[in-house]
RNA sequence: GGAGAGGUGGCUGAGCGGCUGAAAGCGGCAGGUUGCUAACCUGUUAUAGGAGUUUUGCUUCUAUCCGGGGUUCGAAUCCCCGCCUCUCCGCCA
């Protein structure tokens, strides 16, 4: 959520940043500015009614001045209502309101995204190479029919060495993480609708969730609870920068997303993934973006993959944030790079929401910066692995960094002609 | 699922329907005392939102005792609903 009184007294900035994400016929900040002038004069009127009611009740009041104040009661309960309605369609208009978009992050959409660095080259094949569905069967490491007969479509089963591979990625990245004194957190996997709003996930992706009988959500990315972990808290300063990394399943509707560019694991109900998530100072954002950037570089150079790094443009970064940057890996099946880890700086945007703060030398509480990124998604990694270290012979060559937690630290997966 | 107990400032913990933003203690901060430390003494100590102003300080008002409603001229205090914590019983692939 953006600041009232920033929007007030930087007007004419916050309009230009913010046409570069919306559309201008839905921007519409006078109305917002209005409605808060109204919300003054309101609160103005309610308080001047209720000092005079708290002047009177300092001491018994005799039998006139209690008949004045039973119409006064009836003053205040009205000018309550009508505060209280003006305040809830403020805060609606507010909360539909993107953040700001950074300085350096281009108008437009999807189509400005650009390619700000590229690591290897695609891998060049003088066979019939296969894509990862088809190399997922051969190999055993996947088994979709049987999901699907489990949980129905949309769902994927790792098996075998599939399941020691997905569960290797996740330790090393695990490993990385605590190397470089992130904390480990396992959260819960379901969360309540008011996390989901503070988020900032809500009312947007509603449909987009799973939903219990408890109305509780199923997690669809650990940046649902991380955001909310320190939720009304005022942090210690000399603890800033908290650096978090979370593991969760993430489960998403997908609803009617099915479309062959996004077969077999490029997009389903469920999938892993650790997320990356810094309270900071605002001074320290952006630096700590920078970081966020290579570490998921990192991780990626380790497992030796092709990809690229894109910077959003504006209309392409969701709602909360100021700057995404999008790590990509090379599919070579599809001919295109898909995402694998999004990092963002959110800025006091979502900590407003949440009420994260610290308290500054001066004693005065401020709002944190938050950042998250992906720290990876799996589910687009192993694809990723089973294409470009596709072999000739049908294997596929395990990168190194994963052997280690794989039993017998095996260098190559071969087809499983003998799998039921 | 059933029965009960509870939720008050950074912490512990009082609290009678009105003078209670809230006693007392602890902690924190500033100062004093002091060879040093401890102890002691004095003062100070929440957050948010309005308004004013000689505008970075100060004045003033309002709200906040888990959250939301209600009763009342007036609610931390009484009533209802919800959330959370604890205890006991039941259930538990």
């Amino acid at each position: 959520m953006l600041d009232i009184k920033y929007l007030r007294e930087n007007l004419e900035i916050a309009k230009a940043a913010l046409l570069k994400r919306m559309e201008p016929e839905k921007l519409d900040l006078e109305t917002i500015i209005s409605l808060d002038d109204k919300r003054r004069e309101l609160i103005k009127e309610s308080e001047a009614l209720k000092a005079e009611r708290n002047a009177s009740s300092k001491s018994k009041p005799d039998a006139n001045t209690i008949a004045a104040m039973k119409s006064l009661g009836e003053k205040i309960k009205a000018s309550e209502t009508d505060l209280n309605n003006l305040e809830e369609e403020l805060q609606d208009k507010l909360a539909a309101l993107p953040n700001i978009p950074a300085d350096d992050v281009v108008a437009g959409g999807k189509e400005n995204n650009e390619v700000i660095f590229t690591s290897g080259k695609k891998p060049e094949f003088n066979f019939d190479f296969k894509d990862h569905v088809a190399l997922a069967e051969s190999l055993g490491v996947i088994d979709y029919e049987r999901a699907a007969k489990m949980s129905g479509s949309g769902f994927w089963c790792y098996r075998g060495m599939g399941a020691l591979l997905e569960w290797a990625l996740l330790s090393y990245f695990i490993a990385y993480h605590t190397s470089n004194n992130y904390q480990f957190l396992i959260p819960p996997f379901l969360l309540t609708e008011k996390s989901a709003y503070t988020s900032g996930h809500l009312p947007k992706f509603r449909d987009e969730l799973f939903w219990t009988q408890d109305k509780l959500c199923l997690n669809a990315t650990s940046e649902m609870m991380l955001g909310n972990y320190h939720r009304e808290e005022i942090l210690p300063s000399d603890k800033l920068p908290l650096k978090y990394f979370a593991y969760s399943p993430c489960f998403r509707r997908e609803a009617g997303s099915y479309r062959q560019e996004e077969r077999g694991m490029v997009r389903g109900h469920q999938f892993n993934k650790i997320e990356m998530f810094i309270f900071c100072k605002p001074e320290d954002s952006w630096n700590l973006f920078d970081e966020l950037v290579k570490h998921t570089e990192a991780l990626v150079d380790g497992l030796g993959l092709h990809y690229q790094v894109s910077k959003l443009a504006a209309g392409d970064c969701s709602a909360a944030m100021a700057k995404t940057c999008d790590l990509e890996v090379w599919l070579p099946s599809m001919g295109i790079y898909k995402e694998v880890s999004s990092i963002s700086n959110a800025l006091d945007y979502q900590a407003r929401r949440g009420h994260t703060r610290f308290k500054n030398k001066d004693g005065e509480n401020i709002f944190v910066h938050t950042l998250n990124a992906s720290g990876l998604a799996t589910s687009r990694l192993l694809p990723a692995i089973l294409e470009q270290n596709q072999q000739a012979d049908g294997s596929v060559k395990i990168p190194e960094v994963l052997r280690p937690y794989l039993p017998g630290a095996p260098e190559f997966i071969f087809p499983d002609n003998a799998k039921i």
